[in-house]
DNA sequence: CTGAAAGCGCTAACAA
DNA sequence: TTGTTAGCGCTTTCAG
């Protein structure tokens, strides 16, 4: 078992202080070419490796490590997991000495210029958002990266952007596998419908093209009948899926690609029709659950935002504290949820394994 | 932003050292009881949190936690991510001056009793395990939690014994999982067959009853119509299926129980019936891949043995250096593998990121 | 350009 | 029973 090496080693075989060797290591200024270049060639041969815990508490007493955090509250249950990911990483960094400056925002995109651009004064080195509004904040984005901020977008995307990362489920992969699985339930030339919140919200009409071309590969003869805009408007949303389900009796499925799945699933039983045509659904939350249980509900594409949350601030502190390079895009897997799976997700627990 | 409560600070106002403080913190002897009581009750107040990298970094000089992992290399594929699993998350230890045994089994089982032995021997605080015989290693970690070792298995399970923890997917829900997918994509009264290894491996069979109950409960009238034990063997199980697929023309679906699934596939498409039987598979490693591309595979229940090692590492650490309790079981979401989401799978990429 | 030395917050050994 | 002190491996200041 090779001794641990430590700078102290490496200064022992190069022949200098370990105060040189941090020099070499970290590319300070003020140190001699050949000697950074024989201290770095010998770090690399013995293998050395920084001993984190070390670097943390000597660090914590300088000028510390800041990341600012701007995510919204709203929707409720998407954001609520988003922030617990957050929280539950942070905690771990806190021993590493970052520090984090919250700035929840009420609801997506709400004020968000604003908060930004005090994130930005308030010279943080790492920044983690969810662009509400991309084209406003974009040219912030960019100034925050050419300030030297690391920028992660989380959940949603500023596409446009110069930012560092992002951390989400694509889009269109969530629609093509609600596609997929929708193909696999139904027979060949169904008709399903699609609802949504607004197209022209980029993230809502990449879903709806992953779906199409996704059901339309998967069930020969299939074809989408219908995309509806619900707004994430409750009462919206009830009444065009009624006009629907009257004009469609042969409707076989419906997508729905919002988290405001609640009242399509009610239309469906209220008429009678659930169970026959399949809905998917996206995301989940604890009052959803009884529709699964009915088989009301057949599948969601579960984007699983604690996970999303974690992630970015776990890529960004490793980033800002260790070099570790910066992925430009982290695209996660959703969940499929059944009926068979759906006790064991985390956000339906009772209590909340904080 | 109230300043860091530390053990000082916390000493400060107990007016005590911190030496005093700190025998207070862990119940270590040699504490006047009244004084610890305040002690803690000041630390409770203040909210006093340990620094972990601190605390890492000075217990790094004593006598250190060593954790035994004692994990097979075969089967391929599955084992080869639960190692990688592992060491990542042993990478993020040992900064926190955690060490290490390695004693890797050539396959399954093979030598398990005699290097669990060894380890015991060793004075390890942890052992990390994958029964490959419950019955002769039940009373190994038996003997090992009475010493006070604690055991964690990992995807396999010694249920009998005393073991502290399980890190697994139940293979009741990856079963039900498939039968619930494979009834959403068959019309009512179809029949199915199920391929596994031995009906005798506990594991297995739970995995068929799961299968079994769930496709009948979604597929209503359908039949699991034959149960084939292929012994991992590809020889045994190709001929088998070719026979299955000769007494059942109208078989509509298949769920293969272990990671043996090639040759099932394999003989669906020589036999021109891919596709028109469903074919529900586990597990997941790079040679699936064209077979989902053509369609013959459907779908696929991966048991994400990467995240199951670094459950069970991360556990076990977080226990044994910070007391975080041990969940008596952690039970892993098992990934749906579908065609739309077959590429965002870590094992199946060219260049394994580490 | 380089070396020496003072901590970061905690644990553990040794004194009292 | 309690207090004091020497590090853990690293960063950072201050001298040289």
């Amino acid at each position: 078992m090779a001794d641990k090496v430590g700078v102290h080693r490496v200064a022992a075989l190069a022949k200098v202080s370990i105060g040189t060797v941090d020099r070499a290591l970290h590319g300070r200024p003020g140190i001699n070419p050949q000697t950074r270049d024989r201290v770095l060639r010998i770090a690399q041969e013995l293998g050395y490796e920084p001993n984190l815990a070390a670097r943390a508490l000597s660090k914590r007493r300088a000028a510390n490590l800041r990341i600012g955090v701007c995510v919204p509250r709203e929707l409720r249950f998407f954001y609520d997991q988003l922030w617990e990911g957050i929280y539950d990483e942070v905690r771990r960094s806190r021993d590493y000495g970052v520090d984090f400056v919250f700035r929840p925002l009420p609801v997506l995109g709400a004020g968000e210029a604003e908060e930004i651009k005090r994130l930005i004064a308030s010279t943080v080195q790492g920044l983690i958002l969810t662009p509400g509004r991309p084209d406003t904040v974009t040219p912030l984005i960019n100034q925050a990266e050419r300030a030297g901020v690391r920028v992660v977008c989380v959940s949603t995307d500023a596409p446009a952007s110069q930012r560092s990362s992002i951390v989400c489920v694509e889009p269109w992969l969530s629609g093509q596998l609600a596609g997929e699985l929708m193909a696999r339930c139904l027979p060949p030339r169904s008709s399903v419908a699609v609802v949504t919140g607004m197209l022209a919200t980029e993230n809502h009409a990449r879903k709806c093209e992953g779906f199409a071309a996704s059901f339309a590969r998967f069930c020969s003869g299939g074809r989408v009948a219908e995309v509806i805009e619900g707004h994430e408007d409750e009462i919206e949303c009830r009444h065009k899926v009624e006009v629907l389900l009257a004009r469609l009796p042969q409707l076989a499925g419906i997508y729905v690609n919002t988290v405001n799945c609640l009242p399509v699933a009610e239309v469906l039983e209220a008429r009678g029709r659930a169970g026959r045509v399949k809905l998917i659904t996206t995301d989940l939350f604890r009052e959803m659950v009884p529709y699964f249980d009915r088989d009301t509900i057949c599948a969601s594409i579960y984007q699983r935002p604690y996970q999303q949350g974690r992630n970015a601030v776990a890529m960004l502190v490793d980033h800002l504290f260790q070099q570790t390079p910066l992925v430009p895009a982290s695209y996660l897997n959703p969940s499929l949820v059944l009926n068979s799976n759906l006790h064991l997700f985390r956000e339906l627990r009772a209590h909340h394994s904080t």
